[in-house]
DNA sequence: TTGAAAGCGCTAACAC
DNA sequence: GTGTTAGCGCTTTCAA
């Protein structure tokens, strides 16, 4: 900077304010310290700016997978509106249960983020407190929590819906599955199951059955497996997730179930290949959950006397599809 | 970290030698230190040591998208491995051809990481020539640059095989089909074509018929239009990619043509529904992409002697599945 | 093995 | 409007 400076002829000072877009700078003083920064392709140190000035410039994203089409898309609308802020991305992902363990325990982005954004965690009130002690916002996305800024949209009567659908359609018994994970990405999987349970508790019909399934298409067919050799079998299955429903559709291909004839399939998400599968869904847009969260926790970096705890829920859209029908036609 | 020395009664430089892991501590100072910053919960600032240090602990990646599951599954590997390295993953967005120019104009990565991975672009010359003098290492991904450090498949081979997959099945008429970005996001789209055109050079077969196609639904039912209303209409078509294809299938049922009794379709990479929709393919494995890169960009990073351009292939391989058939059965 | 002290590159308060 | 200067929190000589 001090070489921009001297070749500006002004003082560093000057510079600094110039390349923050300060007005206190007369119009000569600003042209030239410009062309002298093009000239030496200058650009200010994050670092040295941050050490004065308390703020690092980046948000820091705690995910639970970076390869799932629901969490590359939030990532999508978070970066776009936070690059319009000036704010970089910093992501950690955390997969397994020890790499969380891990994280809370040296909470890397303590000093090297101005936020903290958590993505779909089922977090325990130990490492909700946690996260409150940090002293930066914290902005739960996909996850409502009482007290914290949060971004999501209302699972429990997404579940609801499909399972009303299904009832509608005149099952009677009914599975939900849920992935499993080692790491507890199950918050919207808890709550859907609850609106399903629901559900079925309002129509007077016996409780799901609920089974967790593993990642992969091994236990789904498993899965499979297990629920048709019941005594009594389900006619329909309401699946946590898109991914999950597709896992299931290609384990019932394989076990020469057809669907939906022998057995209706539901999902969640509207991943874009849910089309083409023909899957009744129920539709979220992640991009805008990432956007509205990415607004949301640049409002409350700039302003830290912002309401402490905003809520925001996006809308939910069932698109009934080919793969439920009746029962038993 | 005053705060620690004092309670830990030694002067600020015991303190940061022990906490950087320095053998030259005592044995009790290290004890006293390290639960001094335990007690005081201690995070030493990033920002402050990085600029003593010149080191950030931040990799810089230039992704096209983040909601791809190509790129999703680079990205997991890839930090899945520089973790391990103590190294954070800042993540900067392009997808518009604005946006990459701003980019390249204000080069924000300079001064704010230890390193750039450059995923799957096409940059123009003097675009690389550009990070080329950035002074830190910059790791080519899934893209093959000669001169510079690079990790990808032979994406002209890949393109090849599916091709003579497709003449070996009797297909003379052929078309390749490629994603439109205005961003430039080819480079691997452009080296599958030239397979492609390659295998039928070498059968002796007119050459591809090449459309873009614009991402989304509508566009795959205009190209399919288009291809299917020529006098001589293929009878196979190569998608870039398996979400490309996956686009085409859905077109093809809205249009009633038959995949692959009408129509054979093959894609590129084997995306986890390619299987489900038996959709041929030639598989490669972003993950590992992702995590040789990463063990790639840790060495450039510790050891600025090591060798400057170390390229790594990784293999693909051939799946053919029930949507490539012979011709008019 | 340890401590004192000199910066790293920048911002912000203050004086001009 | 502009320059001077004192740090921000750390690492790293250099001496002890």
């Amino acid at each position: 900077m001090a070489d921009v400076a001297e070749r500006a002829g002004v003082s560093v000072s000057t510079v600094s304010r110039t390349l923050r877009g300060m007005s206190t700078v007369s119009p000569e003083a600003r042209l030239r310290v410009e062309q002298a920064a093009r000239d030496l392709e200058f650009v200010v140190s994050r670092q040295a700016s941050s050490l004065v000035t308390g703020r690092t410039g980046n948000v820091a994203v705690l995910a639970p997978t970076l390869s799932s089409w629901f969490v590359g898309c939030v990532l999508q609308g978070l970066s776009t509106q936070l690059s319009g802020a000036g704010l970089d991305l910093l992501i950690y992902p955390v997969a397994e249960l020890a790499e969380r363990k891990a994280f809370f325990e040296r909470l890397p982005a303590r000093r090297n983020a101005d936020a903290l954004m958590v993505l779909s965690f089922d977090l325990t009130e130990e490492e909700t407190a946690r996260l409150d002690g940090l002293g930066m916002p914290v902005v739960y996305v996909s996850r409502k929590v009482e007290g914290r800024p949060s971004v999501y949209v209302d699972d429990v009567a997404g579940g609801r819906t499909a399972t009303r659908h299904l009832l509608t359609l005149g099952h009677r018994r009914i599975a939900y599955l849920c992935g499993r994970r080692s790491d507890g990405f199950t918050y919207s999987s808890r709550q859907r199951r609850t609106g399903c349970l629901q559900a079925l508790a309002e129509a007077g019909t016996e409780p799901a059955l609920v089974r967790e399934v593993p990642h992969g298409r091994r236990a789904a067919l498993e899965a499979i497996g297990d629920l048709t050799t019941l005594s009594d079998p389900p006619t329909a299955v309401f699946a946590e997730t898109d991914e999950l429903a597709l896992d299931l559709l290609t384990a019932l291909r394989e076990a020469r179930i057809q669907v939906p004839d022998q057995l209706s399939v539901s999902g969640f998400d509207d991943h874009p290949v849910a089309e083409w599968a023909g899957l009744t869904t129920v539709a979220q847009d992640p991009v805008s959950l990432g956007t509205v969260a990415g607004g949301l926790v640049t409002e409350l970096i700039a302003d830290p006397d912002a309401d402490p705890a905003p809520h925001r829920e996006l809308p939910l859209r069932f698109i009934p599809r080919a793969s439920t029908v009746s029962p038993g036609r």
